[in-house]
DNA sequence: CCCTAAATACACGCATAAGGGTATTTTCAT
DNA sequence: ATGAAAATACCCTTATGCGTGTATTTAGGG
């Protein structure tokens, strides 16, 4: 079994050295890399050829988000973790978006820090347990949002005609495409700007756009 | 220490007794609840009161799915895996999106699923790493769609405009809203739809929307 | 069997967007 | 200071959507 290769970027050296000290205890894994900025690291990539990047989020210049995009955009096989100390949805989100496979506050222990690294290192996710609540929360919310169906549903055949709207048919060409007549398809529309108290089509589509119907 | 109270919904009974066979043997579990259905195990839970459920996704009646909303709706504290034959991005965002804490693929080994419990029993996230690789694709995917800057882009004022289009004001009250003449909102509709190779507002409205402009 | 919702269809008129131009002024970077 | 891009403005014509109203047929639940 060959040891996880790791590289770390943080710009505080404490820190640094507090990782570097307890990764080096490992005997799974090997430290290859130890930089003080983001850049530092990604230049340093195809000479270091970690299995795992553990990168801060704050960083001067380059920081753990842009960076993490760089690793993913350029090296999609190398798993990053981050380490930070913000826990709010907005930081974590940004991260995850970026391609993180793991996500630790900074006051993580050294158990849960080497747990994490082995979670990504064979490809699956790290998240800590206050991070997972977020996540949680964040996507229950966002589902409260979507499932928020508040009767004035559509019909199938409705959605059928606005598809084809937001394709930019006109009600000739939708008519033609569905076999029925133009008439009918100014009637949907008609109903659906009713039942979704929308005014214009453009209105309608926003409805359908944030409730994913299209 | 406690033990981890779990129930488990699988309407393969050779399943169900497999689970519960390997989860018995864990001194530090205690299984709580079999059911062959999901709806037993919702109704059962104020009794049951499990720290964990283990839940197939395609179930006769309530599926995996509806089982995990309601469990998140009415009992936020129980943590829910899901078991699935699927492997799917639809499903898994499904699930996701539903509340589980954690994703298995039915061909999981013991130590996983053990792995599993204990991480989501303390409230973090568990996905298997056939699993995490499509949630990494699926946002990877997503983040490229948004990140894709590609030219045609809308001036400040062109943005000011189609943000007022997309409230479903008319040229009249955008001209009048921004101090300018109907003319030049005309104008700045055209040059958008150029700029961008939509037909119509709708077009430009899902062009704005899919990246998030307005 | 009845009732309702949905899907189908049509008429008429007004309002408005789209499509084609052209042109002036402002702003900003080279 | 000059040139390009952006914002401003106007004209004309055609196409299309919106508003309001009515009506028939079909499908499904009670």
């Amino acid at each position: 079994m060959t040891r996880t290769r790791i590289v770390v970027a943080d710009d505080h050296h404490i820190l640094l050295d507090g990782l570097n000290a307890l990764l080096q205890k490992q005997k799974d894994i090997e430290v290859v890399g130890l930089y003080d900025n983001g850049q530092k690291l990604f230049d340093d990539l195809p000479n270091s050829k970690p299995d795992v990047a553990l990168v801060d989020i704050s960083m001067p210049g380059m920081n753990g988000c842009e960076l993490t995009q760089k690793i993913k955009e350029f090296y999609p096989k190398v798993y990053v973790i981050t380490l930070s100390m913000f826990d709010d949805a907005t930081h974590i989100m940004e991260m995850i978006e970026a391609g993180v496979s793991g996500y630790l506050l900074k006051n993580v222990n050294d158990k849960e820090l080497l747990d994490a690294i082995n979670m990504v290192k064979d490809g699956r996710m790290y998240f800590s347990a206050e991070v997972s609540e977020k996540i949680t929360t964040m996507i229950v919310h966002q589902q409260k949002k979507l499932a928020q169906p508040e009767e004035p549903k559509l019909t199938e055949r409705e959605l059928e005609v606005l598809t084809l709207v937001a394709q930019e048919m006109n009600n000739a060409e939708i008519a033609k495409a569905l076999f029925i007549s133009e008439r009918t398809v100014e009637t949907h529309r008609k109903n659906m700007l009713r039942k979704t108290n929308n005014k214009t089509i453009v209105g309608l589509l926003k409805y359908a756009l944030e409730r994913n119907l299209i």
